[in-house]
RNA sequence: GCUGAGGUAGUCUAGCGGUAGGGCGCAGGCCUGGAAAGCCUGUGGUGCGAAAGUGCCUCGGGGGUUCAAUUCCCCCCCUCAGCGCCA
């Protein structure tokens, strides 16, 4: 969410952005919330006057009865000041729940390079790589060729579990691990450090790091339990600091989280979709930095960077995408996705998500940095995520791209290693 | 799951109806040629104020009793130890 403060000084700044991102309707919550808040500290004085004047009694009661004075007009006056402190509290407790709702449900400030658009439509190609190869059979689908190899089986995993489920077998099995050791390796490379968070984590730390809709459409509760399975490691670990205070030394810290991740993915489902596409639960290693404010564009540009490495370095065809101000979400400041090619739909498909949700996720959680030269200030610090590799998603990839006419696929050189030397699946 | 012990500011610890004290760490200052030691100040949140200041809140969370609750009562959460169960 967004600094009341900022609000409070700026709020020229958020309404423009709002105007920006087609969403006029929240403008009338700026004006709102500023009256909101303006009460709310109007209240606050009344009250801390009135606390005031109740902790003095008790102080003069005090005195009063060890000097061995009369004390009846001091406990009659006090005895009228907590239905008052009350009123006022209740009055106060109303206003910051109001206050609170405006800003969980005000969106990030977008940087100036967001463009706009209503829908992904609209997002900007800023880069492409590699070229599609033509090959002179016909491609199976993925999941069909998984099936047809012994690879992965399908059918049994909807029959315990239902549609969007998967086993994994064989080869594929060594291929997700592979892929997984690849980008963990790269990334300790940079100086990430690998974390495996746990899977499942409580309510109030989820409303920290996440758009609060995403709760009914993604998250999966766990019955009568405070308890969520993440959909991405990038939860955890952003709510790992919470309330917490950096040194400056100590950033920014690169970490490289590892984990299942569970999703509800209520939506379309399709032929290409199907098999490990679009799945209930899969593997993902994710980049994510604290920073210093100051730094965050930098290290976006440098997620990407990564990210970019990682597909190039697989040998698959991608393109990066600048997101527009209609499917940004209200998380992020800039997102940049990688859409890697996808032979049989003809089409580049998200593989990564790279975004850089500078303070919003930091005043939720209250994760600040200290200042070296001015002990007493702290500042809310910036927070990145960026999807490295997942593993289900890049697995259809090299089915599609590295496929054989005999059925066989041909494993990236940069996983052999990982893979026993083996050249094909 | 059972039993017991705990939860006090960054951390450790005292207080157990009347302004939450001390140690350590950290930051700043004094001292010094420089440092250490020593001494002083500060250390969570928030309001008013141009500032100097000044007030309120904070003893795991929520209720209750009281003029006044860290302290007494009720409910809940979490941590640790032992036992039980378990891959």
């Amino acid at each position: 969410m967004l600094d009341i403060r900022f609000v409070r000084s700026h709020p020229e700044i958020v309404k423009a952005d709002l105007l920006k991102r087609n969403d006029p309707g929240k403008i009338e919550w700026v004006d709102d919330l500023l009256r909101k808040d303006a009460r709310s500290r109007e209240l606050k004085v009344e009250t801390d006057t009135l606390r005031q004047r109740r902790n003095a009694i008790a102080r003069d009661i005090n005195a009063a009865k060890k000097a061995g004075l009369d004390v009846r007009d001091l406990l009659a006056e006090a005895a009228a000041l907590p239905q008052k402190i009350r009123a006022c509290d209740t009055e106060q407790e109303e206003i910051r729940d109001t206050i609170h709702n405006y800003l969980m449900r005000i969106p990030n400030i977008l940087h100036d390079s967001v463009p706009a658009g209503k829908d992904d439509s609209e997002n900007v190609e800023i880069k492409r790589f590699g070229t599609p190869r033509t090959v002179d059979f016909e491609l199976k689908n993925h999941g069909q060729l998984a099936v047809d190899n012994n690879w992965a089986d399908f059918e049994r995993a909807t029959k315990i579990s239902g549609a969007g489920f998967y086993f994994l077998k064989g080869s594929l099995v060594l291929l997700d691990l592979a892929l997984q050791r690849y980008a963990l390796d790269l990334l300790a490379k940079k100086g990430f450090i690998p974390v495996i968070p746990p899977y499942m984590i409580n309510r109030s730390s989820y409303e920290g790091v996440t758009d609060l809709k995403d709760f009914e459409n993604v998250m999966y509760k766990i019955d009568g339990d405070d308890a969520y399975l993440i959909a991405t490691s990038e939860h955890p670990i952003g709510a790992m600091y919470r309330d917490e205070i950096f040194e400056e030394k100590d950033l920014p810290l690169r970490l490289a989280g590892i984990s299942s991740c569970f999703r509800r993915e209520i939506g379309a489902h399709g032929l290409d979709t199907k098999g490990l596409f679009r799945v209930h639960q899969f593997t993902k290693v994710e980049q994510f930095v604290f920073c210093r404010p100051e730094d965050s564009w930098t290290i976006h540009e440098e997620l990407l960077a990564n990210a970019e490495e990682l597909f190039s370095g697989l040998g698959l065809p991608y393109r990066v995408v600048n997101i527009c101000t209609g499917d940004i979400g209200t998380v992020a400041a800039k997102k940049y996705d990688i859409e890697v090619w996808m032979p049989r739909e003809n089409a580049y498909k998200e593989v990564v998500s790279c975004s850089n949700c500078t303070s919003y996720q930091a005043v939720r959680l209250n994760i600040r940095v200290r200042d070296k030269k001015d002990f007493e200030s702290k500042q809310h610090i910036h927070t990145l995520n960026s999807t490295a590799i997942a593993t289900s998603r890049v697995i259809r990839a090299i089915l599609e791209n590295n496929q054989q006419s005999d059925g066989s696929v041909e494993v990236p050189e940069v996983l052999r290693i990982y893979m026993n030397n083996g050249k094909f699946l």
